[in-house]
RNA sequence: GGCCCCGUCGUCUAGCCUGGUCUAGGACACCUCCCUUUCACGGAGGUAACACGGGUUCGAAUCCCGUCGGGGUCACCA
């Protein structure tokens, strides 16, 4: 930890207005625990930006020493709703977000979620949505609708092409009570829509200050959908009362849609809890960060190599053709990984479980996460979840949109990498290790793994460094293969005894060592540089490095050759020599 | 297009509310040099910003207005 100016910290960390509920009255006696929730639909990813909201809820709650509470608002039918949908809770918890209340999740020593206020599925609280829309319509709030939706199209296109923006005509409100009462009894599909009142909405935002949407922005939206589903705003206005949200931290896409809740509010005669509204998070083109950008670099990686089909072994070709023909139709990760590998490409990492999979420390996107967004002022980058709970406040969140910089990410993940003692380090490499590289755990000795680790830590940027630049470990000594390029070749035949003359001369040396320990090797082959090299290393260390890796890049070159062991090495040096000799312009 | 929000180095930001201490600080990236057994790491130094134009003021990055630029939103998606 490097020092913090405590006081400086301390001076912006009072929300602006504490306490301070509009609305609150007589319903309740005293001030009632502060709560925060995050409310995503379901998913299987936790996309970077719902990370950092929920991380944001999370910590204010523990902030204002509230609780924090997790809802799934699955009242869109055609998305999916199964077991998977809900797979992005591992990523909540691998990032260390608890919530107090919402679905239950278990893992390990890890256990989120129950409550009173359940069920926090929004599909399973229909009766409750039901109610409270009945007594809108009840009190004249509410009215059935029953324009088709291509009825509706065509009035909004209209409007378009003659320049005005669309609102909905209330052609519903003019049917007389007793038609509604027949057509509803026919059973003509029908939805409810909120009689907006006239007048203009404020929104106060506890990070955009307040602002005043003039009279007829907000027109007569459905609440209820054909299906009998309640629509998004209706349901989040009706649970963030019933399940007592104080404040709520949500993406500012979502900043014109709180004069919808708002009315809604007053016309139930709801709290209205504390908004506070979260610039979004970009790419580094400024564009929005989406969970499409992986297809997007696909499909353009696609398109300018022309391919027809899909490379050989990615994906059957009906799931390309179907890929290809829909610019909307997702690739699932295997299949987007497979073609990134055939293409080459670099995906970009999108979901929490993109930057886990890359490598990335929990810690560490959590601490960068929090600083596209929120600064805890002065020169204070490097902190943890812990600071942030102590420390986060509304008055500093930033109100313009942040590039997502992985290049700063790296940074950071390389200086909590190299922080780290080197035991925790090996231990952090394992576990991912085990999980994303099996192939490569099965095919080392515990003692060989340990060896590589230790000898990757300084080198290392992300758990996934070592896996990726050590291929050379797992090719079976018969199997290598040398690459034919520019620094291979100078290494090899350069010099006065060329590189190749000196593996030549160090083959009996090595194959006399008796302990083939880094230490050895390090007495044996200083001494063999010293006198034959001129005491310049490299020129003994690169031609070593070429003939058992294949190329010129490896761990410290005494941790390379102890990892592979004296028969390994002996044996990838005759090839080695062996290749060179049939190679044009090689032969030393 | 209507409405809403935003605008400090390439990027993330500190400073802005409570004008002077800002010839604008930090971090990442970039450039140069050093270290070096490859790749990295590390060390030293450097380039680089208050979008623009008007005010207000003795004085503005900080307050006001306008212009331009960026983003969000206008669904029976959330």
């Amino acid at each position: 930890m490097e020092g913090i100016d405590w006081a400086a910290a301390a001076k912006g960390t009072t929300a602006r207005k504490p306490g301070v509920r509009p609305g609150l009255g007589a319903r309740v006696r005293s001030c009632p625990p502060m709560k925060t929730r995050f409310a995503p639909s379901p998913s299987g990813h936790l996309h970077v930006g719902g990370a950092r909201t929920a991380l944001f809820n999370f910590a204010y709650a523990r902030r204002l020493e509230g609780s924090f509470l997790l809802r799934i608002e699955d009242t869109d039918q055609k998305r999916s709703s199964d077991a998977a949908s809900i797979g992005f809770l591992k990523d909540l918890a691998w990032l260390g977000i608890r919530w107090d209340e919402g679905p239950e999740f278990a893992d390990g020593h890890v256990h989120c979620g129950g409550g009173k206020a359940g069920p926090y599925f929004q599909s399973e609280r229909l009766e409750v949505y039901a109610d409270e829309l009945n007594r809108l319509v009840r009190e004249g709030k509410a009215y059935h609708a029953f324009d088709t939706p291509d009825e509706l199209e065509a009035k909004r296109q209209a409007a378009r092409a003659e320049g005005r923006s669309y609102r909905y005509d209330r052609a519903g409100l003019m049917l007389s009570p007793d038609t509604v009462q027949r057509y509803l009894d026919e059973g003509r599909p029908s939805v409810v829509r909120f009689k907006a009142p006239e007048g203009p909405v404020t929104i106060a935002d506890e990070v955009l200050g307040s602002a005043t949407l003039p009279a007829g922005e907000v027109d007569d939206f459905v609440i209820r959908k054909a299906d009998g589903y309640p629509t998004y705003h209706f349901a989040v206005v009706v649970d963030d009362e019933l399940m007592g949200v104080t404040h709520v931290l949500r993406a500012q896409e979502h900043f014109n849609n709180t004069a919808k809740h708002i009315l809604l509010q007053d016309a139930l005669g709801y709290r209205r809890p504390v908004y506070a509204h979260l610039a979004i998070i970009c790419n580094p083109d400024g564009s929005k960060m989406s969970k499409r950008d992986k297809d997007r670099i696909l499909r353009a990686a696609v398109k300018e190599r022309g391919l027809e089909a899909p490379p050989h072994g990615t994906m059957d070709d009906a799931v390309f053709e179907a890929w290809v023909a829909d610019k909307n139709v997702q690739l699932d990760l295997e299949h987007a990984m497979r073609l990134a590998d055939a293409l080459d490409v670099q995906l970009p990492e999108i979901n929490v479980d993109d930057f886990r999979r890359s490598g990335y420390l929990p810690e560490v996107l959590v601490n960068f996460l929090a600083l596209n967004g929120w600064s805890p002022g002065g020169d204070r980058e490097k902190f943890d979840l812990a600071f942030i709970c102590r420390e986060f406040d509304l008055p500093r969140v930033i109100k313009t949109p942040a590039r997502f910089d992985r290049t700063k990410l790296l940074a950071f993940n390389l200086d909590a990498l190299q922080a780290m003692p080197r035991e925790a380090f090996v231990d952090r490499v394992r576990a991912h290790g085990d999980e994303f590289h099996p192939f490569f755990m099965e095919h080392l000795s515990e003692a060989q793994f340990e060896l590589l680790a230790a000898a990757s830590h300084e080198r290392s940027k992300t758990l996934d460094d070592m896996f990726r630049t050590n291929r050379w470990v797992l090719t079976p000594d018969e199997k290598l293969a040398w690459e034919d390029t520019k620094p291979v070749r100078k290494a090899l035949t350069g010099g006065g005894p060329t590189g190749l003359d000196q593996l030549r001369a160090l083959q009996p040396i090595l194959a006399d060592l008796a302990d083939w320990t880094v230490p050895e090797l390090e007495r044996v082959i200083t001494e063999f540089a010293q006198a034959h090299a001129g005491g310049q290393l490299g020129r003994i260390a690169q031609p070593l490095r070429i003939a058992v890796s294949g190329g010129t890049v490896s761990p410290a070159i005494f941790d390379t050759l102890a990892i592979l062991g004296k028969k390994s090495t002996l044996r990838r040096i005759e090839r080695c020599l062996e290749w060179a000799a049939a190679s044009a312009g090689l032969a030393g």
